[in-house]
DNA sequence: CAGTATCCTTTACGATACTG
DNA sequence: CAGTATCGTAAAGGATACTG
């Protein structure tokens, strides 16, 4: 059963649910760690496999995923310095279920754009 | 094959996940999308199922989902006013895979507060 | 009851320059 | 190469008061 009622702060920041789903619903996290499902990848092929990201935020969300226990960071003593992200058996495991709702995101667009220009349409009568 | 890179503004613009997938990432919409699971709501049914959330912000929400095909808004001619909120097939479908991941959340809490006192434990040496 | 209206704070994100 | 530092913008969210 799931429990998504919480009423007090306490309830509110104790939330299992809006606690991990803070930092696995922002633009780019998901996108991060799909870019890894194939394997590690160095920090700029995970920016090129995104296209566009600035480094100052890839950082980010990078080190919030490592934090949460979703990918690891391995430094290759250079030089060149290389460093790797990879998925964590934890980060396998979310994958599988954001891969589901990506790929519905993805076939689910016609419908929502069709949705969004019926709503719009009313608006101006 | 899951397509998630965007090198111009136009691609970026256009791809079908980052557009689906901005609109359901917020810290609400997944909780107002499954407090409506078991059938039609009403507006303060629905901020009674998640206990903090305000009027506005609320309001704000129910509106980005009903534009997205997510869910439908009915109003029962008062007195009382009664507004009730109840997901389109489009939206059961989007819970479908929504809600393993909400599940996913709630059971990897453990995991993932663990993963945080690792991390911080070793920043601090 | 189901919202709006105002105002304010926080967070995410972006652009650019610089560095071990 | 893989970042960090600084600065700035925009969007989300929150608090409170008011209304058909």
């Amino acid at each position: 059963m799931l429990e998504i009622t919480a009423t007090t702060p306490e309830a509110q920041a104790l939330c299992p649910i809006r606690n991990v789903l803070a930092n696995i619903n922002g633009k780019w996290q998901p996108l991060i760690l799909l870019s890894l499902e194939d394997g590690p990848l160095r920090f700029s092929a995970v920016r090129r496999a995104i296209g566009d990201i600035t480094q100052r935020v890839q950082t980010q969300n990078l080190r919030a995923l490592e934090r949460d226990g979703y990918i690891t960071r391995t430094v290759s003593a250079g030089p060149p310095l290389a460093v790797f992200y990879e998925l964590t058996p934890l980060g396998v495991s979310l994958l599988s279920v954001l891969k589901p709702l990506v790929h519905w995101a993805g076939e689910s667009y016609p419908a929502v754009k069709a949705a969004r220009a019926v709503y719009d349409g009313k608006l101006r009568g």
